[in-house]
DNA sequence: CCCAAGATGGTCT
DNA sequence: GACCATCTTGGGT
């Protein structure tokens, strides 16, 4: 494992994702440590990057207070809030004043599976399914991970910098992971069909998340389908 | 102003 | 599979 560097991230989104599976988010929060190696990602653009407008993204809309991380420096963590109770965390990726984000889906917890089953109330001791779901989605990995929107979001995973009582460290692997893609998940419309499959995931990991069509997806893909290209 | 919807997860039927 | 928690945002009157 080597420490990432900030350039490791200033590629676009699409392209950086893939690295980010088989890499370890280290954090220490409120003094407690984890470490979460990472099995499934999602790749989200901003408007006008990449091979295509990214209509699934935060950014879609252009800079709000909520996504402005996302344009940052890449290396920091994108942190927001999902439907009012869950801290997601992002890895911000793409040069600076390029909006663009790697969304942490998944992971297995590596070190500190009783820090993480506390702050998910998890019963002790844990069973392996238990184990296996600690950090098993998004809502579910920030829980573990420790960051909280909104007093974490932006923080500098390169250096390591401690931010609100919380330090984040990433570590890349030596040795390359397989890697399957797919739609992303819970995403609506056509954003959310195989036209931008942009979720990465490490074949076979049981600690990936299962699929689930955003609102609209599945009729897009149908229609896709039927008149493609 | 009002309201729907969301990069989710837990619980209940 | 349905419903809910809870808060931010965008779009429509």
């Amino acid at each position: 494992m080597r420490r990432a560097t900030r350039d490791d991230f200033t590629p676009l989104p699409l392209e950086a994702a893939p690295r980010l599976l088989g890499a370890e988010l280290r954090t220490v929060v409120d003094a407690a440590e984890v470490r979460l190696r990472i099995t499934e990602v999602e790749a989200y653009h901003g408007q006008g990057t990449g091979p295509t407008p990214d209509p699934g993204s935060h950014a879609r809309m252009g800079r709000t207070a909520r996504n402005a991380t996302m344009w940052g420096e890449p290396g920091h963590l994108y942190v927001y809030l999902s439907h009012g109770i869950h801290s997601c965390i992002n890895v911000v990726c793409g040069p600076e004043g390029v909006a663009g984000g790697v969304l942490l889906r998944a992971a297995e917890v590596i070190e500190g599976a009783d820090a993480a089953a506390r702050r998910r109330r998890a019963a002790l001791p844990l069973t392996a399914a238990a184990r296996r779901d600690l950090a098993r989605g998004p809502g579910r990995f920030g829980q573990a991970s420790g960051l909280q929107h909104p007093r974490h979001d932006g923080i500098d995973a390169i250096i390591g910098a401690e931010l609100n009582g919380a330090v984040a460290e990433l570590w890349l692997p030596d040795a390359p992971v397989e890697i399957a893609s797919g739609p992303r998940v819970g995403v609506a419309g056509v954003a959310g069909t195989d036209a931008f499959p942009w979720r990465f995931w490490i074949d076979g990991d049981p600690t990936v998340s299962p699929f689930r069509w955003g609102r609209g997806a599945q009729l897009a893909q149908a229609e896709s389908r039927q008149s493609p290209g």
